[in-house]
DNA sequence: TTATGGGTTGATATAGTATAACAGTATCTG
DNA sequence: CAGATACTGTTATACTATATCAACCCATAA
C-alpha cells in the first residue's frame, strides 16, 4: 500500500504571520537561536530534532506529526511515528515549538526562549496559523481561577476564524 | 475481546465546579433548558442526543467519546462510534456541550443558550474541569487580530493546572 | 581499561480518537 | 403516493499517539 491519501490542506496555507517577509534567513536565525538555547541549557540538539524544527520553519505552517514524519522518512531520518513524536516532544517541552490543540498539529515557536503565553489565530479555510500574545490572561480567567482556588500552570488560547486573505476572498 | 482497558481517570474527578452542590435537580434543570432551547429552535432533541447530554450532566465531568459510547452501548442505544460522535456534534454545535481540545473530551455546557466564550480550568491530576468565563477576549487577542486583519469567529481558552483539592493534597 | 548509567535511536505493536460511506427508516409535505 | 429531509444502523477505515524493548553512544568513575 503506497499511501497516497492527502492528509492535509484543502487549500495551501500562506505564511504564518499573515504577512510576507524575507523568509530565507529567518529560518537560519531561528535555528541558530535554538542552537544557542540548547547549548545554554545543555540540551542535546540532535539531527532529528534539528531537522524537525527546520521543517516546521521551512513550511512555516502548522503541520501534523505524520506530515513531518513523511518528510523525515523521505530523507532517511526515520519512518516510524515515535521518530516524529519524540522530536516534537523535545521541541515543545523546551519552548521551540507549540502544539495547536484544535488541529492536532505543531508549529515552530515565533518567540523561542521568551516564556510566553502564546495565542494562535487559525484560519479555518487555508489553515494558516499566526502566533500572537495574550499577556498571561491576567484578566477574567485569572480572576475566576483565583476565586475558586485553582492554580493555573499553563494556558492555551486558540482562535479560529478567517485570515485576511481568506476573509477578503469570502466577501 | 472484552475491552477491559481503563480508558480514563487515574483518579476520580470530583464535580465540575470545584464546589459541592445539590446536583440532583441541576441535571433536570439543564435537560429542561436543553429541551426548551431545542423547541424554540425547532431542533430535534432525539433520545440519543438527550441521553448523551444526561450522561455528561450526570457524570459532571469531561468524558471521552468512547466513554460515553460505552454507556450508550450498555443501555442498548448503539455501540458504534458514530452514535456518540453524532450526538456530540449536535450538542456542541448548538451550545449544549463543549469539546475540551486538550483532552479530546466533552462536557455539558454550564450556560446553555448564552452565547459565551467558555474558558476551562482543567486539573492535571484528577481531570476535573470547571467552566469559567473570559469575557470575549476583548483584550490583547482582539487587538492582535484587528492589527493583522484576522476575523475571529470562535475562541478556545483552556487552562491546565491544579484544582483546589489536588493543590492542597500536593502541598 | 572496564563498568556503569543516562540519554537517544530503531523497530514493532497497539491504543485511542474520529470520520467516510451507504443502506435503512421515519416523517413531513406537495 | 412521490420526493425531500433528517436521523439511525452498520461496516470499514483513517488519523493521532504511545508503550515497549533492544541497541547504541558516550561521558564519567571505579
Amino acid at each position: 500500500m503506497t499511501q497516497t491519501t492527502p492528509r492535509t490542506s484543502p487549500q495551501i496555507a500562506p505564511s504564518v504571520g499573515f504577512d510576507r517577509h524575507d523568509h530565507s534567513h529567518c529560518i537560519a536565525d531561528a535555528v541558530q537561536a535554538a542552537e544557542d538555547l540548547c547549548a545554554a541549557q545543555k540540551l542535546n540538539f540532535t539531527p532529528a530534532r534539528r531537522r524537525v524544527l527546520e521543517i516546521l520553519l521551512e513550511r512555516h505552517r502548522a503541520m501534523g506529526a505524520y506530515d513531518i514524519l513523511e518528510i523525515l522518512a523521505a530523507e532517511g531520518l526515520g519512518a516510524q511515528p515515535p521518530v516524529a513524536y519524540r522530536a516534537l516532544d523535545f521541541l515543545t517541552s523546551h519552548g521551540l515549538a507549540h502544539r495547536i490543540e484544535r488541529m492536532n498539529a505543531y508549529t515552530a515557536c515565533a518567540h523561542p526562549g521568551e516564556d510566553h503565553v502564546p495565542a494562535f489565530l487559525i484560519c479555518r479555510l487555508c489553515k494558516a496559523v499566526a502566533e500572537a500574545e495574550t499577556g498571561l490572561e491576567g484578566g477574567r480567567l485569572g480572576d475566576a481561577a483565583r476565586a475558586t482556588g485553582f492554580v493555573i500552570e499553563k494556558v492555551v488560547v486558540e482562535a479560529e476564524g478567517l485570515c485576511p486573505t481568506c476573509a477578503e476572498a469570502e466577501a
